[in-house]
DNA sequence: ATGAAAGTTGAACCGAGTTTCAACTTATGA
DNA sequence: TCATAAGTTGAAACTCGGTTCAACTTTCAT
């Protein structure tokens, strides 16, 4: 709940500044030596929660330093901007939830199921960092870019699976469009069901992603 | 695209203010004559392409009031502050999807495709009202309360045609989970369709619709 | 017609939070 | 060991936009 990024096993620190390919906003920022590497990993922990609880808006770089106990300075020897961590956040979120859902989904037996084991998967994150929920959320307004970057990229991921089920004749082929329209429904679906059952109540994963798996299998008919 | 708020047909000027049910923030700032309502409708027009455009961070007070052409001061005749016109137009444009998506639902072959007619409605509403998406979305961090309720009302609506196509044998009963679980994956769907298909992109109101419904009807199996 | 109520105006106030910066401390490698 | 680079500090400058308010104008009921 507390949500440090140590917690969730945060992958390249640097990396969530300088992004995977080519540079963010702006280099020169990055920690040379292992203590700078501290510094930014407490600071990003820090705007994780702060972020998480509060919201873009109602966050401050005081807060986010007093949270990771540094100098309000020292903040800006890491990031640019309060819209700068943000960013950096969602690349790293973004990665979290996919590095957290990718084992899970690994030992399906059909291709079918391997999304109802996705959505548990994501459904159970969920449960224990609605700050990263929050905060993905928050990025359509903040970081529309890195926003759409999440989204469109977890859509071509689930579209590829399906292509797979179809391959293996485990799904009705309809085409290219219908393709791309059940990706991004399978993802709204996903999402909402996280927003109802894992941020603003709580319900056993398993039961719900059973039961939406159902509705993407055979549907509601009688 | 430009949408004011009587292109949508607006309902209820002082409504928005005071809400259905019971005093939202503050009375006594209703308009009590003609010209006062006028001016209160200019700036709800106002206030919806700046948020519309620029978002609620970006938003001014003063862009409000220059789009609306009246003072600055004005404003405070009729709201308490930034986050009071941006509640009262979460519940108008909350009002104004539903009452898009109504009257196209009547006529429904059967209960099934009932939802085919409300995504295909809401997606033509999604393609031309652009900003009404980003605000009910932003909702969710500026009138939290707000953002709850409509798609608390929007799931209850769902989920009672639900019931609807149970009773007449047209939907497989599984339960009330399934039945909450399936109302709230159709609903996610329909807002990420409307992101993808209306938002960001442009497609064919029915052939995704159609799409959509196939899945839900009969699933993706082959 | 006239006075009170409703509505309008915009300059000025105000607080809050971002960002800068020059002095200072710690680490590193030659 | 010493010089240089990296990192840290926090007070103060700066910005910006929300909010207030007292004077002024319009409307409307009597």
């Amino acid at each position: 709940m507390s949500g440090a990024v140590d917690k969730l096993g945060s992958v390249g620190l640097a990396d969530a500044l300088v992004g995977q390919s080519g540079s963010p906003a702006s280099d020169g920022k990055a920690p040379r030596t292992a203590r700078g590497e501290k510094t930014l990993r407490k600071i990003l922990d820090a705007a994780l929660a702060e972020f998480g609880q509060k919201g873009f808006h109602d966050s401050s770089i005081v807060g986010i330093t007093t949270r990771a106990k540094v100098a309000l300075g020292t903040f800006y020897t890491y990031f640019d901007s309060k819209e700068a961590v943000f960013a950096a956040l969602v690349r790293d979120m973004s990665q979290q939830v996919r590095d957290h859902v990718a084992p899970d989904i690994e030992g399906a037996a059909d291709e079918i199921d391997r999304e109802r084991l996705a959505l548990a998967s994501y459904l159970r994150f969920v449960l224990d960092h609605k700050e990263v929920y929050r905060i993905i959320d928050e990025a359509e307004f903040v970081d529309p870019a890195g926003f759409r970057t999440h989204y469109e990229t977890a859509a071509a991921r689930i579209a590829a699976r399906l292509e797979q089920a179809t391959a293996k004749g485990q799904m009705r082929d309809d085409g290219a469009l219908a393709t791309e329209v059940r990706a991004w429904a399978i993802m709204g679906m996903n999402v909402f069901l996280g927003l109802r059952f894992g941020v603003w109540g709580r319900q056993d994963p398993e039961l719900v992603a059973a039961h939406a798996n159902d509705l993407i299998a055979r549907g509601v008919q009688p």
